[in-house]
This record gives structure tokens, C-alpha cells and sequence, in this order.
DNA sequence: ATGACCGCGCTACGCGGA
């Protein structure tokens, strides 16, 4: 089963080449970050018109996620348990969503920016990031045997190797202790990040800013990854970074990250 | 060539992105 996240950075202006997309990546699962649109505004046409189901979860003209699936869609879940909200009512965004597909459930999610590391985004960050080890230490408590992964847009750089220059990014956020440890204390817990072995660095990336020839210059962002659980991850037999799809007008600043697994 | 930001919204410039 091929398993793919995708931050699209808006699901409206990218309509076209998401479709075109689907139709020679051969994904069983596409997991979208970055919708910016609302429910009602949603192009399911997309998916319907090539027999995906889908699932999205949009609120405004920031974030919004979704699962596009052909293998089957069901227990839908948006957000997770005790996801924290942000802003002066502590909304919550839209920022998770989940669904069974396939026999594994998988999670499409989109991590808080952070903004400044002095910015109340930089807390939210860290404590989303903590509430979601919480939620992945309780499922493989409850089920060791589960299979689940989460992928999408994690806004974090592990390694200095995952960023062009690590000194261009001294002060930044992506790349400080605190969110490191955000993201190993995901991988402490027992998931397994599962494209990085099967698609090693240095110089692999995932994210190129649209300023700057920062794509034709090849200086980009490691950022996007699928953390499966023990029963999913010894299954993944390739991860492929499709940066051809960064390419060209139109293209989104992030590639679509692919995973095969044997399930 | 892969080429000098992009998408959004009370359509106009400020915000968010990373």
C-alpha cells in the first residue's frame, strides 16, 4: 500500500495539479496538509472523479487537512485527544485529522510554524507536538499491535542535515533543542520515522521556500515525515521524495513524501 | 532548464508561511 503526505499549500489553487498528480503517483492514501480553504469550499471533485474517498477538515483560509483514500475510509477522527487550541479563545485549528484505510489508520497532520522562538506560536508548537506523543504512547499502550502512522508536515529539521545551511538558521525555529526533542520524543515513544532510512540524506529535502531560487538552488528543508508504529514500520519497503512535482508554475513549495509499505 | 515568493480575503495590502 502506497502511503503519501503532501503539504499542497491550498487545495483550491493547486486543483489541477493534484489531479494530474493522482493520476500517474499510483497512492493508495494521500494525506493533505494545508487545505486553506473551508469545508464548504472543499474540491472533492478531485477525488470523486477518480474514485478516492476523502475526508477534510477545514475551518478558514489557514491550515485544513485531509485524507484521500482508494482503499477504503472509515472512523474518521478530527483532531486527537487534547489537541491545544491557539489565539486568545484557545480555538482549536485545523490541524488533524485520522481515518482506518487499508487496515491502518492514518493520521494526516499539520504542525504549528512556531513563528519566533519568543512567540506564544513557538509554545503552542511544543505543547501540540507533546500532546500528540501523548495520543501515539496511549494507542501503542492500548495495541502494540496496531498498525498506525503519522504523517504530514511536522515543521521540524531532526538533523542538521536537513536543512541547506544549518548556520542560516541559528535563532530560527525548525531546528532548535526544544522542537528536536518534540520530535525524537515521538520516535522515544516507539513510533519509527520510515522515509529516512529508504531515502537518506544529506541533501534530501522536502520543502523549498519559493523565495530566493532556493529550488534551483537545491537549498531546501528536510521537514516532512511518516512516523509508523512497530507493526507498520518493519513493512515499508521504499520512500521516494517527488521533487519533480516541485517543479514548473504552479507548484506547491513542498513534494509529496511516498512511502510503499507491504500491508 | 527547476529561475529571482505565494495564497488568501469585506479587491488591497497585511498576514502567514519556514
Amino acid at each position: 500500500m502506497r502511503i503519501v503526505n503532501w503539504n499542497v499549500n491550498s487545495i483550491r489553487a493547486r486543483a489541477e495539479r493534484v489531479g494530474a498528480w493522482l493520476d500517474r503517483s499510483d497512492a493508495d492514501v494521500l494525506a493533505i496538509q494545508e487545505l486553506k480553504c473551508k469545508d464548504t469550499q472543499f474540491p472533492r471533485e478531485i477525488f470523486d472523479d477518480r474514485g478516492y474517498e476523502v475526508a477534510f477538515h477545514g475551518l478558514n483560509q489557514w491550515n485544513g487537512v485531509a485524507i484521500a483514500s482508494r482503499v477504503g475510509l472509515e472512523d474518521v477522527e478530527i483532531g486527537f485527544d487534547d489537541m491545544p487550541g491557539f489565539g486568545e479563545d484557545l480555538a482549536s485549528e485545523a490541524r488533524a485529522i485520522s481515518a482506518v484505510t487499508g487496515g491502518v489508520r492514518v493520521y494526516s497532520l499539520y504542525v504549528p510554524n512556531g513563528r519566533e522562538l519568543d512567540h506564544p506560536h513557538y509554545t503552542y508548537k511544543l505543547q501540540w507536538l507533546e500532546a500528540l506523543r501523548a495520543v501515539a504512547a496511549a494507542r501503542l499502550a492500548a495495541d502494540k499491535d496496531e498498525k498506525f502512522v503519522l504523517t504530514g508536515d511536522f515543521n521540524i529539521a531532526p538533523l542538521d542535515e536537513d536543512v541547506w545551511d544549518i548556520d542560516a538558521f541559528a535563532g530560527a525555529t525548525h531546528v532548535s533543542p526544544p522542537e528536536r526533542a518534540a520530535f525524537q520524543a515521538l520516535l522515544d515513544a516507539g513510533l519509527i520515522e520510515t522515509t529516512r532510512p529508504l531515502a537518506p540524506g544529506p541533501a534530501v529535502y522536502t520543502y523549498w521556500d519559493y523565495q530566493k531560487l532556493r529550488f534551483p538552488k537545491k537549498e531546501g528543508m528536510r521537514i516532512d515525515f511518516q512516523l509508523a508504529s512497530p507493526a507498520l514500520a518493519p513493512t515499508a519497503a521504499a520512500a521516494m521524495i517527488d521533487r519533480e512535482e516541485r517543479k514548473g508554475k504552479g507548484a506547491s513549495d513542498h513534494a509529496p513524501v511516498i512511502v510503499d509499505y507491504d500491508v
